[in-house]
RNA sequence: CGCGGGGUGGAGCAGUCUGGUAGCUCAUCGGGCUCAUAACCCGAAGGUCGUCGGUUCAAAUCCGGCCCCCGCAACCA
């Protein structure tokens, strides 16, 4: 029996569209994790999923025309899913929950009835906002300009029944358990949540685990018509995947409390305050420790699939291998704070790092020991002091890894191992072996040994990065004729494990260079078309159903006008402000947002069109007497306005009927 | 004064908790080598560490003021 365990999550991901990269992100770490971790001798469970309930899946199924069940089972089951992008990324979970799967659904009733029983749970009500054309509920963050987001109309003032968690019972602890402890890391994610959830006006707030407003999660059983709140439903998954409150799996003693849970830091507020606090009225274990990584951004900006710059981890896969791009997620970004990802930097880690420095240092390596020495090297070889650096350097590279493995700075243990590749290309120049090889006869037991040791680097080089590369450390192992035990934990702090007489051969490019300029347009391109793709063509607004009558139609008083001048207005970034002829002697002044459009000096002299009796309205402390009318449509999710643009042949003030 | 993160040679970042030679990758320039994936190795130039002030023998690092960028305050890792 092996008293070594490890138990480490990614968040179960929630499939309301394809997963992006910064899905991937954080699966590999987790999985560079367990897989080290497996290295290092230790039992682990590593458990990944898929958080499938909310309003947000209600609402994609029906614009869908599916179940909402259908929609899930189509993002996470289906070709080219969640299960196919973690098999596609060698990902090694030993479990994969959605919160969908009955055993999960009857242990999250078990558990809100059971701290509802306690009293941790209480009935009362939720004061919102509602809308009574749209029969919806909204909460006071949701209203756009304090109206119905949906229709734009009034709303009133509501209260909805709903079940609360007593949070506020738990603050004391949970704050001491932030800032007293190493539970959540990095450290600087503890003042932000301490500062704004537990030590702000009013202190922690109750949180609502029920909605009524939509239907699609679990049921609390003792009170149709609510549904359990996802934050509650899902945060339980570390547990009922294990087999608590359920008889699907038992392995809550051997693997409860977990040692990890990876989180994205916009839910570290969940796993930080509220998790903690759940398994607090529980009475459970507590996990030991949440770690709150960072985000990828691109090109500076924030991901988002409105700004079309998701980058997609299938693709990248495919096109540059799913060790290339494992390896770089973990080696570009420190994995506590916020990376930039960019296609050039992308190309410039695989070329730099996989191709130049360990790619060929295996090729070169593996090349000589099959030219000088037919891939077996002799028995006889002969030390050198220059020896003496390289092994010293990749003796105590194990070391320096595992301190930084333990800290989850996956970039620092990969620069350790860099190091020791670079000192390895180094030592080849040093000892020359092409030099060597001249003469044979009186350099070969020299040769032999520069051979050897730059395998035996190249082999410890090899076992730590494993964790990372699965497939292309197999692959290496392969060419260098490392064995079982020359693969292994204990063998990477070994110097000498390799056989002499293993046999040696060059085998395929493991990581073929890339031609940057080549690939950074082609990517362009594909990443443009990709957005384009996502985003409707060309799109106009729905024709209004309501008449309107003549007469009414006939008080609109359209005139040509001319523009005389036009500037930007101060401290504005969207007003023009025009000063237009409209054929009456007197100048008019109109205020238009149309800016990003238009630049003022091109549009000086043109003719428009504009209603004037409109009531003047005041823009930035200026009148604006009247409307400028234009044209306007959406292009690929972007808004474009073409101002009316009439003959110069029609004089000012000239009326449009 | 809502909260948080950041501002370090041309680019991207580490270092800041635990003050004491400013480090890494890329790009640039010069040299070496030819085993290897036009790769590898050596050397050089380039930074008043956003800004002002304070503490100290000593500040990128600690403290305070200011400026600029980004994110969060909704179910986007």
């Amino acid at each position: 029996m092996n008293d070594k365990k490890f138990y480490i999550t990614t968040p179960i991901y929630y499939p309301s569209g394809k997963l992006h990269i910064g899905h991937a992100y954080c699966t590999v770490a987790t999985d560079a994790m367990a897989r080290y971790k497996r290295l290092c001798g230790y039992d682990v469970m590593f458990l990944t999923g898929t958080d499938e309930h909310g309003q947000k899946i209600e609402d994609k199924a029906r614009e869908a025309g599916v179940t909402p069940q259908q929609f899930v089972d189509g993002i996470v089951a289906a070709p080219g899913g969640v299960l196919d992008l973690w098999k596609l990324m060698n990902i090694s979970y030993d479990r994969f929950i959605r919160t969908t799967d009955g055993y999960h659904v009857a242990a999250i009733q078990k558990i809100f009835k059971a701290m509802y029983d306690k009293g941790d749970i209480y009935k009362g009500s939720y004061k919102g906002k509602y809308c009574k054309p749209c029969e919806s509920f909204w909460t006071e963050s949701q209203l756009v300009d304090g109206k119905c987001p949906d229709c734009g109309r009034e709303v009133m003032d509501a209260e909805e029944e709903a079940y609360f968690f007593r949070a506020s019972k738990y603050a004391g602890r949970v704050r001491e358990l932030l800032l007293n402890t190493s539970f959540l890391e990095p450290k600087s994610r503890v003042h932000e949540m301490v500062n704004n959830f537990i030590d702000c006006e009013g202190g922690l707030q109750d949180l609502c685990v029920s909605r009524t407003s939509f239907t699609w999660g679990v049921p609390v059983d003792f009170d149709p018509g609510h549904v359990v709140y996802v934050w509650l439903d899902a945060l339980f998954n570390y547990m009922t995947a294990l087999g608590y409150q359920n008889d699907k799996y038992d392995d809550l003693d051997k693997f409860w409390p977990a040692d990890a849970h990876f989180v994205g830091k916009e839910i570290v507020r969940f796993h930080a305050i509220y998790w903690p606090a759940f398994l607090m009225s529980m009475e459970l274990p507590l996990p030991k420790k949440v770690y709150g990584h960072g985000w990828l951004n691109f090109n500076g900006d924030k991901m988002s699939k409105s700004k079309g710059n998701v980058v997609d981890p299938h693709l990248l896969s495919e096109r540059y291998g799913v060790d290339a791009l494992r390896f770089f997620l973990l080696r570009s970004f420190p994995f506590g704070s916020d990376g930039n990802f960019t296609n050039e930097l992308l190309i410039q880690t695989i070329n730099n790092d996989l191709a130049n420095d360990l790619g060929n240092l295996v090729s070169r390596t593996t090349a000589m020991a099959e030219k000088y020495f037919g891939g077996a090297l002799p028995e006889g070889r002969q030390s050198a002091e220059l020896d003496d650096e390289l092994i010293a350097l990749a003796s105590g590279l194990r070391g320096r890894y595992e301190e930084q493995m333990e800290k989850f700075q996956f970039q620092n243990a990969l620069e350790e191992v860099f190091k020791v590749i670079q000192r390895a290309n180094k030592y080849i120049d040093e000892n020359a072996p092409w030099a060597l090889a001249k003469d044979l006869e009186a350099n070969g037991p020299r040769l032999a040994q520069v051979l050897y040791n730059l395998l035996e680097a190249v082999r410890v080089c090899t076992v730590l990065l494993t964790p990372f590369m699965p497939e292309s450390c197999e692959k290496i192992f392969a060419q260098i004729g490392a064995g079982a035990d020359a693969r292994s934990w204990e063998s990477a702090a070994d110097w000498g494990v390799l056989s002499a007489a293993a046999s040696v051969a060059k085998g395929e490019n493991l990581f073929p260079r890339i031609d940057m300029a080549k690939e950074l347009s082609e990517l362009d391109a594909i990443m443009e078309e990709a957005k384009k793709a996502a985003l409707p063509a060309l799109e106009v607004e729905p024709f209004l159903e309501e008449q309107v009558d003549f007469d009414t139609f006939c008080k609109s008083d359209f005139r040509a006008v001319k523009v005389k001048a036009c500037e930007n207005v101060r401290k504005s970034d969207k007003l023009l402000k025009f000063t237009l002829d409209d054929g009456t002697g007197t100048d008019r002044q109109i205020l238009s947002g149309i800016a990003k459009w238009y630049k003022p000096e091109e549009l000086v002299g043109k003719t428009l069109v504009a209603i004037v009796n409109l009531p003047p309205r005041k823009m930035m402390g200026r009148d604006s007497q009247g409307m400028l009318i234009s044209a306007v449509h959406t292009e690929q999710g972007e808004e474009v306005l073409h101002l009316l643009m009439v003959d110069d042949a029609i004089p000012a003030g000239a009326k449009l009927c």
